[in-house]
DNA sequence: GGCGTTCTAGAATATTCGTAG
DNA sequence: GCTACGAATATTCTAGAACGC
């Protein structure tokens, strides 16, 4: 009966995805991966931060309003890019041509973590930080340390 | 039929929580941890401390008037923090829509201890100051020991 | 010529008790410390951090609304305690005796640090995070780095 | 010695900036 | 361009240490 801190980026990365309330983050088609418009997600994540209308009470935001810095904290964890894209506007009904619909409005990012799969909650307590110390730790053999969620005493 | 010093920060900290007097600490949704609102608690138990008007001459409450020095209690005892979120202001009257209140107003600490759980006081007797003679002593197999309850009784 | 990252903790603490915009932070009598109203400093830097009024769009305030966590920073940074005492509000013109004033409203913090001196910006080039890996190369006789003025000068 | 209070420091995660590849 | 990562600062939670009672 394994549990993480809620505070942690893996949590609020799972919590993120799997909320029917935010649009910006998505499972991809085999739930191996994220995909993330990051357009939406700037508006609605980053920029409805801490003091935003999103908080609504709860921690469960960042503090960054930087996609730049969520990025980095998706590679700290061991996220790989797999593509980048566009994301189209829907055609306007009355104009034809066009070729898959209408101008680019946002960039859509897909990234993957093999711990990180759709219905597997099990798997995120193998997401580490991939800091340096971390990699020393792990080179000679250590357990990483981890900000438990709460420990017993005793 | 054990019995603590009620002088004692846990046993202070149990009669906060099981009052109803005091609106600033409360038990979690299932009875394992504390929620604490800090601007209320400061007003109505800090500051009503030894020489303030709540106090009303009993020596129930802390001496100290700084909430800092409440948290290292809390985890000298070893209750540890499950993540720390805003008090949102009710939402006037007049204003409709919105999600979730009001500005932010204070923060809500979540603390949490397994030897601290409603209906349990049986438990308390659990909670030791975690020194570091007494976190030596607990390494080596032995007992704590434990301020008795005054002469008065047993 | 030297110069700092303006974006550094030591920056924007030298910007703050300088500002006549800020009246919570104000140099003691001889200059050699800094005199911190902790309610009025919560209020009008913390609580007015990035999405707050008083930021008015620049990024000088800290992203913090924990006091806690400033006086983190300050201890970080070599500032020591001098005293602490209480902030009493003036008392009501109709009310006779008293001794000094009317009910405390707050904590006033006074921290000193040898390279934090009125007149003297000259000095915050040596003040350094004391973190593990810093004092490990000050005992092996080195320079410690530090963040430079980003390209935007110079 | 135990307990409460206070100031400071440790250790982990979070955020930012810059740059090698 | 751009992706990944090192390294520095920032923030948070917890613990060490000293002192008084």
């Amino acid at each position: 009966p394994v549990s993480i801190n809620p505070e942690t980026f893996p949590a609020k990365l799972w919590r993120l995805v799997n909320s029917p309330r935010f649009r910006s983050v998505h499972w991809d088609a085999r739930g191996q991966g994220l995909l993330i418009d990051e357009q939406l997600f700037v508006s609605e994540v980053l920029d409805a931060g801490p003091s935003g209308d999103a908080a609504a009470g709860d921690g469960s935001l960042f503090k960054t309003k930087s996609f730049t810095s969520f990025i980095r904290q998706l590679n700290l964890y061991g996220f790989q890019k797999v593509s980048k894209g566009l994301v189209m506007a829907p055609r306007p009904v009355s104009r034809a041509g066009g070729d898959g619909g209408g101008r680019a409005t946002s960039f859509l990012h897909h990234f993957h973590s093999p711990h990180f799969c759709r219905n597997r909650p099990d798997l995120l307590v193998h997401l580490k930080r991939l800091t340096s110390t971390n990699k020393m730790k792990l080179a000679a053999g250590l357990e990483l340390p981890g900000r438990p969620a709460s420990h017993l005493q005793q």
